[in-house]
DNA sequence: TTGGCGTTTGCAAACGGTTGCATCAACCAT
DNA sequence: ATGGTTGATGCAACCGTTTGCAAACGCCAA
C-alpha cells in the first residue's frame, strides 16, 4: 500500500515505534512534490486526524532527519523547509529578492570540504546549504 | 572621546537618526572583542540605562548589519552571534561536538562564488557564513 | 531657539521552534 | 492474547527573534 515501505522498515530497525502520527507525516512528506514547511505539514495530517500537536511534527521531522530520511533547509528569511532526501543531498542558492531557488549539484562544496580537512583537520558537514544572494535577473534589475 | 566616529557618521550619512539607544549598543559591540549575542548587549546597555528594550537592541542590529558595519553569525545551535565587521568578512567551521570555533581566510569560498556566477548568473552574498562539522579532535574521538 | 516632520522607541503580542512533564500506547516477552 | 517497559504524545510554557502600534524624540528648517 505505502509507497515507503522501506522507509518505516529503517525506522523501526533503528529502535523508533511507528506511531499513526509518525506515519502521517511521512506520508505528507514523501508524497510532496519538493519542499514543505512544519506548518503545512501540520495543516495536512490535521485534515485527518486534528489532534496532532504541532511539536510532534517538528519531533517526527527531527528523527526522521537524524536517520537521514529528509533533508532540512534553512531558508534566509521565511520557516524552515523540508524534502524527501530520496537522492543524495544537493544544495540551493536563493534569491534574496524574488526567492527563486536553484538546485545545486553536490560537488559544489567539495573542494571547500577538502580545503578545510587539508589545512585544518575539520570535517565539514555540508547537508543541503542554503547560499543566499541575488538571481541574474534580480542582479540586473537591482544595479543602476 | 568615541572610537567610532566613522561609524557613526556613516550611519548618520545614511539616513539614520542617532539615538543614545544606538550609540549604546555600537559601544557594546565594538569594544567588545569578538562574537556577542543580542541578549549580553542588552545587559550591557542596561547596566548604563535599564530602560532599553531588546527590540531596540534587534533593530539596531539589524541597521548595522545593512550597513556592513557588523557581521551576524548564524551558531548551529544557540543564540545568533555578532561581531564589529572592522576588516572584511570572514568565515567560521563550528565544531558541533565541543563547540569549537575556527575562523576562515575570506578566499575560501571564492571558487564557489566564481562557479555559481559563472554557471546560473547567481550572485552569491557570503557574509561570515558559519559551516557546521567536527574538529581534528572530535573527529578522532567519534570514529571507533 | 523653536516647531514640526518623520524616524525610532518601548511595550505587548506574535512568530517559528523547542522543552519538561504526566499520560498514553507500541512493542517485545511471556 | 496479555502485560510491563519504555519511548512517544499532547499540552503548556518557554526561548530567541520579529512586528504593530501609539508615544516620544532626533533632526532640519525657519
Amino acid at each position: 500500500m505505502s509507497c515507503y515501505q522501506d522507509f518505516t522498515e529503517h525506522l523501526r530497525r533503528a529502535g523508533f515505534r511507528l506511531t499513526p502520527q509518525r506515519l502521517m507525516v511521512m506520508d505528507a512528506v514523501f508524497h510532496h512534490e519538493g519542499h514543505i514547511t512544519a506548518e503545512d505539514i501540520h495543516a495536512k495530517v490535521r485534515a485527518r486526524y486534528p489532534y496532532v500537536d504541532l511539536s510532534t511534527i517538528y519531533r517526527t521531522l527531527q528523527a526522521l532527519k537524524d536517520q537521514g530520511l529528509i533533508a532540512e533547509l534553512h531558508m534566509p528569511d521565511g520557516p524552515t523547509q523540508y524534502e524527501a532526501a530520496l537522492r543524495g543531498s544537493h544544495h540551493h542558492a536563493i534569491c534574496r529578492r524574488c526567492g527563486a531557488m536553484l538546485e545545486l549539484a553536490p560537488e559544489v562544496l567539495e573542494p571547500i570540504r577538502e580545503q578545510l580537512l587539508r589545512q585544518h583537520g575539520f570535517h565539514a558537514e555540508f547537508t543541503h546549504m542554503a547560499i543566499s544572494g541575488l538571481c541574474r535577473t534580480c542582479a540586473e534589475e537591482e544595479t543602476p
